[in-house]
DNA sequence: TAGCATCCATCTGAAAATCAGATAGGCCGA
DNA sequence: TCGGCCTATCTGATTTTCAGATGGATGCTA
């Protein structure tokens, strides 16, 4: 005889319950087929799992390390139902989303490891895209969902819903000249602005451009080391400064003038066309829940 | 009914012989029974798992993704059956082993690997003691096997073997006055030496010291960062200089005297008393195996 | 210490699952 | 078109699993 699952599930059971009694009423079968289930196993293995002197059998040490092996033979059984039970529920069996770093990296581990207790079977891939756009990730179908900075007005093909605002602040490094006093609209024409660079040409690129001289870098993380080194000006969002490794190099000068934070749109998008299964809805849905006022506290806030 | 084990054997067998019938001649089973298996496999999980138009059932995009769950669910049988005639054969559950630094990484590695093919189911513990004696954590049991470099005569409860004799060379910084020419004994003594620390006391503590001033440190490899900051000379294992991450700011200097390779034994230690089972024995042979001559040559040779 | 509840092992017959063999029908290459 | 190979399904036999009953042992408790 072989190594049947109802043999380890009877020998998990009476390890779990304390008794063989037990098991039998927690599995709703009688007593004796735990018994002999576990009598047999034994002979099978050809190695004792439980001692049998006094009121309740307890486990040998075999006993305890097979049965941290039976446990895995009867989780990978129950993984695999699950993974049946979502293809019959036409769950994808992959999601790919691509995340836009200006979206809270802490709000998003949240959301995915939700994700992952909702929907453990399928597989997810994520993308940080730098300087492709999100946008086009979507519509050509290399993502399933998208988060992103709304950059310029998106093509009719795709869904998208504005998932609120992140206000930017302005940073300089600690021996920039802007870090010195409070500073005046004009200042900040006069030094060198660091962008994040973006694929796609039209006039929301140049929206949040003031200084003459720009320099274009692919990430917002980039640009928090470039501006470390004094090398210019940057807006970027609180929880891209208060995450960096670099943020005590970095001043956040004081501002003349007033509306000065910035804000950018951050959207959820998607294919319109695309048929989304449940996996996808779910998480548009989550995306969508956790409005930008949830967010933690900026600096100082 | 629920997901049976024969159920995945039959579908793993038959998406892997490419047919019913080629699964049930590799099973010793008539085909009707891989044939209602597989069926009943794919009405417990609602799913279809071949497409059945053709000479040959063709596994489905589902087949194919519950193909590599229900081969894991068989593994971890496999795994725990091998796990259980591991305990019938009375090998070691665990084995713990301390290596000295000494020994080099690569042999230990292949060594480890081969273990490891031949005992899947010990869980084995690796200890790198540095300034503690690797004699002494066998000697408490806390090691089951000690490799070491010899450094004062053993206890007799100890069993031992000697590995070979590990050659020392000598090393300095690049900018250390004995890099400049032919290094005299004499010279060795004027400057000051890093040794290995060790916690016993004893006349082979000191055998190896040569000059006035040491410093005691416990790693060669640490003894190599400082060496490189010419603060010393020291003695070292070809393997290790040949390793470390700092080798190109390092000196070997030639030497004007014969003799001058320090050999150092390394020892494979054991506790007599102590019973041991096969995976230990095994270990012990194959350390014995490898001689120190089989070893990769060192620098320049 | 005796009684009682609970536990385990084992037996027995019934229920269920598995299997081999037979049969019928489909697909494909010669 | 035929022959070989395949699959699905039926049937009865074999094997396995199960519940219930019984006897013996343990431990709690009055």
């Amino acid at each position: 005889m072989t190594v049947s699952l109802e043999q380890l599930e009877a020998f998990v059971a009476s390890a779990e319950h304390g008794s063989f009694s037990a098991a039998g009423r927690a599995l709703r079968k009688a007593q004796s087929a735990i018994s002999t289930q576990v009598a047999n196993l034994e002979t099978d293995l050809g190695v004792m799992l439980f001692r049998r002197e006094g009121r309740h059998p307890v486990l040998t040490p075999a006993g305890d390390r097979l049965l941290r092996e039976a446990r895995v033979v009867l989780d990978r059984r129950a993984h695999l139902i699950g993974v049946a039970a979502s293809f019959e529920a036409h769950v994808e069996s992959r999601l790919v989303v691509a995340i836009d770093e200006l979206y809270p990296e802490a709000v998003q581990a949240e959301l995915l490891a939700e994700f992952a207790a909702h929907f453990p079977h399928v597989e997810l891939e994520l993308l940080f895209p730098m300087m492709e756009d999100v946008s086009r990730l979507v519509l050509d179908g290399k993502a399933d969902i998208g988060v992103m900075w709304r950059q310029e007005v998106l093509p009719p093909e795709i869904g998208f819903h504005t998932l609120g605002w992140v206000p930017l602040q302005l940073v300089c490094g600690k021996d920039h000249p802007l870090a010195e006093g409070v500073v005046e609209w004009e200042d900040l024409k006069r030094h060198r602005q660091l962008m994040v660079a973006v694929r796609s040409e039209g006039p929301e690129k140049q929206r949040l451009r003031t200084a003459a001289e720009v320099w274009w870098v692919e990430s917002h993380w980039v640009i928090l080391q470039l501006v470390r080194r004094g090398i210019g000006w940057a807006l970027v969002p609180d929880h891209i400064i208060r995450e960096s490794t670099v943020r005590e190099d970095l001043a956040i000068p004081p501002l003349r003038f007033d509306g000065a934070d910035w804000p950018v749109a951050l959207e959820l998008v998607w294919h319109k066309q695309r048929p989304s299964g449940p996996a996808a809805r779910w998480l548009r849905e989550r995306f969508t829940a956790r409005r930008i006022s949830d967010w933690p506290d900026p600096i100082g806030g």
